[in-house]
RNA sequence: UGGGGUGUAGCUCAAUGGCAGAGCGCUCGACUGUUAAUCGAGUGGUUGGAGGUUCGACUCCUCCCGCCCCAGCCA
């Protein structure tokens, strides 16, 4: 009767009932007679009371057989006590062993180093700091898609295989029976600008991958992108869309994850500054900026880890950096008529040092400038024939951007390192589990 | 790939060039209200690997390997 249990979170309707509780012993204490079980099952954590002289011998024989992980089914009361974290705990009348567990489990209730938890992420992932951020993960998954289902954008799915085509960095390979080499997408932007002239205002939210040797706690070689593509929308238009989406998100995590960032012991008030306008800087001010704090950055460079920091630091609040010069950018970013030296794009950066959270830009529509560039690029123009196509037949007005999930994710739970945001991170010398 | 750091018990960490230790875990015992329970006893080592210096190396030197942090690339 697998469907008869009461989930953990849902005790508190069950005050004083009779219920089943299915879960994994987390810690077990005993006091000769007493005994106590915390369980947790994925909705909450409870805690059992056995009294030796009140349960049934087989239960209290199995009690003595309990290690951490220890998978059980407890029968009991539901009891309210001011004690426990919950507000109720469980009068145990049997308790029985479903799945044993070693005594060397590896993942205890201390410090652990980090390379060790990640060869133990299969069970890192039970533990309290781990389940709350997953639970802030499908939160901000969710309103993402809240956020563009409300504002009738059609959600579209890109392939992952794809031949080369996209960005510059990295690429994975592998073989595609007779047509050569496949690569695994590093976006989904050009697919997406063509549904863009099909749908008008399209999304994707997918896995992409990057094969770039960066070791930084903000890059993974997989990690989930949503790339938003908007037909007859400037960049202004996208940044004001990219603003909005961004303090969606932020502020229904607050609303909704509130107890999650509490485990997280996350200080919410150093995201309160989303309520505030975006500040947009020009890239040469924000170069002039970052030069007035001691980077020796110049004009015409990409702006550094660092250089972002001392930007984000002086503003307190999210900065789109607009218009970079056209060398430091991809090939598709739309010459600035205001100045061509530059293109119509921007980055937006995260408060408290976490970098570029979203990279966007109004795309080229002028199918000799495009081509021109591509050109420049050394990029395989026959492998573009059908993306040029958008702009010889009927081109248009688009902008788009990329959010970075889990960058956004690190952001708002306040997690120094991407890789614990996501459930098996793929790094650079990790692939297992 | 470059710069910096680090590697000792299952885990987290100590140990002037001079007997390899602690806490946690685990095992056994005590305890009728514990919250990472407590108390007592026990258990635990190829000091990442290979060379070298030395009477003597966890400690110093060389090379190799793993990991961490920073940078570049980007989201």
């Amino acid at each position: 009767m697998i469907d008869s249990a009461v989930r953990i979170a849902d005790l508190k309707h069950h005050a004083g009932a009779i219920v089943t509780v299915r879960g994994w012993v987390t810690h077990v204490r005993s006091s000769g007679k007493v005994a106590f079980v915390v369980a947790r099952d994925g909705s909450g954590t409870l805690q059992a009371v056995l009294v030796k002289s009140q349960v049934p011998v087989a239960s209290w024989d199995a009690f003595a057989t309990l290690t951490q992980e220890t998978s059980i089914e407890l029968v009991g009361e539901v009891r309210a006590d001011a004690r426990q974290p919950g507000g109720f705990e469980l009068g145990v009348q049997a308790l029985t062993v479903i799945g044993t567990s070693p005594v060397d489990y590896p993942v205890q209730p201390k410090e652990h180093g980090v390379d060790f938890l990640l060869d133990n992420r299969h069970f890192w992932l039970r533990t309290p700091r781990q389940t709350a951020i997953m639970r802030v993960r499908s939160e901000l998954e969710q309103a993402v898609h809240d956020f563009f289902y409300a504002r009738d954008f059609v959600r579209c799915d890109t392939p992952i295989l794809t031949a080369a085509i996209g960005e510059r960095a990295g690429l994975f390979s592998t073989e595609y029976f007779e047509e050569g080499t496949a690569y695994l997408a590093q976006t989904g932007q050009l697919y997406g600008e063509a549904l863009a002239a099909s749908l008008g205002n399209i999304y994707t939210f997918g896995p992409t991958f990057r094969a770039e040797k960066s070791k930084t706690r903000r890059h993974l070689t997989e990690f989930w992108m949503i790339e938003p593509e908007m037909a007859w929308y400037d960049q202004d238009d996208n940044m004001n869309l990219q603003e909005a989406f961004v303090r969606y998100l932020v502020q229904r995590v607050l609303e909704r994850r509130g107890e999650e960032l509490k485990v997280l012991e996350r200080d919410t008030s150093k995201l309160d500054c989303v309520g505030e306008p975006f500040v947009r800087l020009d890239y040469g001010d924000a170069v002039a900026l970052a030069q007035s704090k001691g980077s020796d950055v110049k004009w015409g460079e990409d702006l550094g880890a660092p250089d972002e920091a001392l930007i984000v630091d002086h503003h307190q609040r999210p900065v789109f950096v607009v218009n970079y010069p056209k060398e430091a950018k991809a090939f598709y970013m739309k010459e600035n008529p205001a100045d061509p030296r530059t293109v119509r794009c921007a980055d937006l950066l995260a408060p408290e040092g976490r970098g570029e959270i979203i990279g966007g830009s109004q795309r080229e529509d002028d199918y000799d400038k495009i081509l021109r560039r591509l050109t420049e690029e050394r990029l395989p123009v026959a492998a573009y024939g059908w993306y040029l196509d958008l702009r010889k037949y009927g081109t248009f007005t688009h902008s788009g951007f990329g959010l970075g999930l889990e960058r956004t994710i690190a952001w708002i739970c306040g997690i120094e390192h991407i890789r614990e945001v996501i459930p098996f991170p793929r790094m650079m010398g990790r692939l297992h589990p």
